[in-house]
RNA sequence: GGCGCGGUAGCUCAGCUGGUCAGAGCGUAUGAUUCAUAAUCAUAAGGUCGGGAGUUCAAGCCUCCCCCGCGCUACCA
């Protein structure tokens, strides 16, 4: 069942994190197609709730608290606030703006949880878990800290390595430690509830793949985009399993108290987020007098979540098996997913601070938010990365929408108030002239009308089937064409015998001027605004103005009458000099990362921090021996790994080492090489491991061998 | 290493189930025009659709191999 036919309209954009401001990327990616989609629908008239809010829990959150000296709700609120305001000043109108934070946010994750476990869809697991004695508690994966065996970088984090990008488990750190106390954790057993997500493969497989659910249409698949289901494919095919669903932490929801072993946990932060969809509907409710099951537990409706492709196993797996598990909730019509935008010819990297951020543009460029919502549009990344530039940014609006665009409406007003002191001419509807959208064609109002009305029904198919990109051109074709109605009339040259004629072309074309107006409003809300004013027309309700501007169209009605006054010629944008550009570009490329206070935490600093004192006795344990490298081999299916063959004068070891991005094979055969011989050995992709080079490490993460001075004798120790 | 999505004109990108699919916008060139923020309109430029092989009457669009980018995943003492 397409969406088009459903009664009413729920749209999510992904819950912004609250460690942090928005950039560019947040923007393109999930929040701009979500507004773009749904002020359309409004403009349709069709029932539209657009929910979203900020994601407070999660161990990062924690972190970043303790990191700064403050407690975990100030920096919620910190962000709660600076990301609510962006959204609002960029014209991303939410029907509500919610928090996980709110009670009664806890309130509905936990009877979600509740309900999840009486219907037997948990099991509980008792698993050993890192725990800080001093602190006196489990350490989330988010807290242990630890060298990255992956690239050295001793801040890594026990889910995730932020300098080599690696995903980590917390038993795979070297030299964990409590990022509370400093403190070596050890292993205690922990309860937790883990959903078993392997139960609901094949459900979710033949979902997703044709849209058919207990055997009733939910969703046309062909209408999801390759990236999302090939996404969602790549996970079942590996088979899911069961996913814990709580942390021990002390912040967040908790897990409902009745429950035994529920003590000091919390709920996932990646379960308790998408239910805040659910928590903020509530809550809009609760403010409408209205009712908030009628959106989610509805067939009549048609849930759409918008998200970056990062989001996508969350909400195309995981979120609808708890909904279908749960029991009375609806699942997505589509998921539409974008992909990423990169800034600048780079990925965008908060650490680096390589990023865009929609707080400070609204500082440095001000009143330009439509034009930063046009270019993002326009570049959108829908099937593929994209890239956002600065000198893209000028070129689009200086061309499309200063001299395409914003010269359309201006020459309309200001030839209606040289001609007829800004009223709308009375035309005679017989009267023949050359057609906008083609030269050669002569026509009268009520056909180039009927044209329009035909653009303005292609863009809002293309908005229907998520093609902004595409929308958006089509919305600009109406102003080419308006220019070119203009342009081929010339209607400056208002000869006696012409008299007739310039009046109906400028009939048309403040048609057009108005029709671009409402069709504007989902991309250009600002500028909408202003033209709507500047059209002396009410402003907009968001209550099927465009459907009605259609009918009227089609009908050969006129949206604007004769005798209309319009107001005076205005700019609807201005140029966006080089100097401006110059500015901005230099801004990134000279941007520090940012500072504690600023930035999400990031583990980047000139230098590791030292390692706590040892006594000489626990340096004197470790056996370091001096070894020539004789052989060299990549190990099969990993793309890290050499294996190594080396000669340490009384013995031959196979090592493997973690080296394969750095060296290849022959660079390292005949090196000397300092090689840890008393680690315990171990197994990697089969092959055991007896010892371990010793590498140096530089900031980006670049290693190189330590070795001593050329021709050194094997096998003696080092101290 | 495995899997997924991409690799199309100088730039940014469209191309649905194979047969007007070789395109759009911007940039560039030429011409027209002056109502308009040197804005607008028209026309043109010819890119072996990442490389190679194959299937087909017909392939950016299907198959196989290889190369590159991004993402997920495995490996990482």
């Amino acid at each position: 069942m397409p969406a088009s036919v459903k009664k009413r309209y729920l749209v999510t954009a992904a819950l912004p994190y609250a460690n942090g401001p928005l950039h560019i990327g947040h923007l393109a990616g999930a929040y701009l197609p979500a507004d773009i989609y749904t002020r359309y629908q409004r403009l349709m008239g069709r029932e539209i709730l657009f929910v979203c809010g900020s994601d407070e829990h999660g161990a990062a959150i924690t972190m970043r608290a303790r990191k700064e000296g403050v407690s975990p709700r100030e920096i919620v609120d910190k962000y709660h606030v600076l990301i609510r305001d962006t959204f609002q000043k960029l014209g991303i109108a939410f029907d509500i703006y919610h928090r996980t934070s709110e009670p009664l946010h806890h309130q509905t994750s936990q009877d979600i949880f509740r309900k999840l476990l009486e219907k037997g869809h948990f099991e509980e697991r008792e698993t050993e878990q890192y725990y800080d004695e001093i602190a006196g508690q489990f350490l989330a994966d988010r807290y242990i800290l630890g060298t990255c065996p992956m690239c050295g970088n001793p801040d890594a984090y026990g889910d995730q390595c932020e300098k080599c990008g690696a995903s980590l488990s917390p038993d795979q750190l070297l030299q964990p430690r409590s990022a509370l106390s400093g403190a070596m954790p050890i292993k205690r057993l922990t309860t937790h509830w883990y959903f078993k997500l392997n139960e609901h493969e094949a459900w979710l497989r033949e979902w997703i793949n044709t849209g058919q659910l207990d055997g009733k249409q939910l969703h046309d698949p062909a209408t999801w985009k390759a990236h999302v289901v090939g996404q969602c494919n790549s996970w079942l095919d590996q088979g899911l399993q069961p996913r814990a669903m709580t942390r021990d932490l002390d912040w967040g929801v908790d897990v409902p108290p009745e429950i035994p072993h529920a003590e000091g946990k919390k709920l996932y932060v990646w379960l308790d987020a998408p239910i805040g969809y659910i928590s903020a509907t509530k809550q809009w409710a609760t403010e409408h007098y209205d009712n908030w099951e009628r959106f989610w537990k509805s067939d009549e409706t048609a849930l759409i979540h918008f998200i970056g492709k990062d989001n996508i196993v969350f909400h195309c797996l995981i979120f609808p098996a708890i909904l279908r598990a749960h029991g009375e909730f609806i699942l997505p019509i589509n998921v539409p997913a974008n992909q990423f935008l990169n800034l600048e010819g780079a990925k965008l990297s908060t650490s680096r601070n390589w990023a865009v951020w929609a707080h400070e543009y609204l500082e440095d460029l001000p009143g330009r938010e439509d034009e930063l919502r046009y270019n993002l549009i326009k570049n959108m990344p829908e099937q593929r990365d994209s890239e956002f530039t600065w000198k893209g940014l000028q070129e689009t609006t200086n061309t499309e929408l200063v001299a395409n665009l914003g010269g359309f409406i201006q020459r309309v007003f200001v030839l209606l108030h040289k001609n007829y002191g800004g009223l709308v001419p009375q035309a005679n509807w017989e009267q023949i002239f050359r057609s906008g959208w083609d030269a050669e064609q002569y026509i009268t109002i009520d056909r180039e009308l009927f044209a329009l009305a035909k653009k303005l029904e292609a863009m809002g198919a293309e908005v229907e089937r998520f093609q902004f990109r595409d929308a958006l051109r089509t919305l600009m074709e109406i102003s080419s064409a308006g220019n070119a109605l203009l342009q081929f009339n010339e209607p400056w040259k208002a000869t006696p015998e012409r008299v007739e004629e310039v009046r109906a072309v400028l009939f048309t074309a403040i048609q057009y001027a108005v029709a671009l107006s409402v069709a504007m409003r989902p991309f250009l809300p600002f500028a909408a605004a202003r033209l709507r004013a500047q059209l002396n027309l009410l402003p907009f309700e968001d209550g099927g103005e465009l459907v009605a501007l259609i009918n009227d169209l089609l009908e050969g009605n006129p949206v604007l009458w004769p005798n209309h006054p319009v107001g005076l010629p205005e700019h609807l944008f201005s140029r966006l000099t080089d100097e401006v550009v110059e500015k901005q570009i230099q801004k990134l490329h000279t941007a520090q990362p940012p500072t504690p206070a600023e930035a999400p935490p990031s583990s980047d600093s000139a230098y590791p921090p030292l390692k706590k004192t040892i006594p000489y006795e626990v340096f004197e344990q470790l056996d370091l021996r001096v070894a020539t490298v004789v052989d060299a081999q990549k190990v099969e299916k990993a793309d890290k790994l050499l294996r190594l063959t080396v000669d340490l004068g009384f013995e031959t070891r196979t090592i493997v080492a973690g080296i394969a991005q750095h060296y290849t094979p022959e660079q390292v055969v005949g090196r000397q090489v300092l090689v840890v011989a008393n680690l315990a050995p171990r197994k990697m992709r089969g092959i055991e491991s007896q010892g371990m080079i010793l590498m140096a490490e530089d900031a980006q993460g670049h290693l190189c061998f330590v070795r001593p001075d050329e021709g050194w004798p094997h096998g003696f120790s080092v101290r």
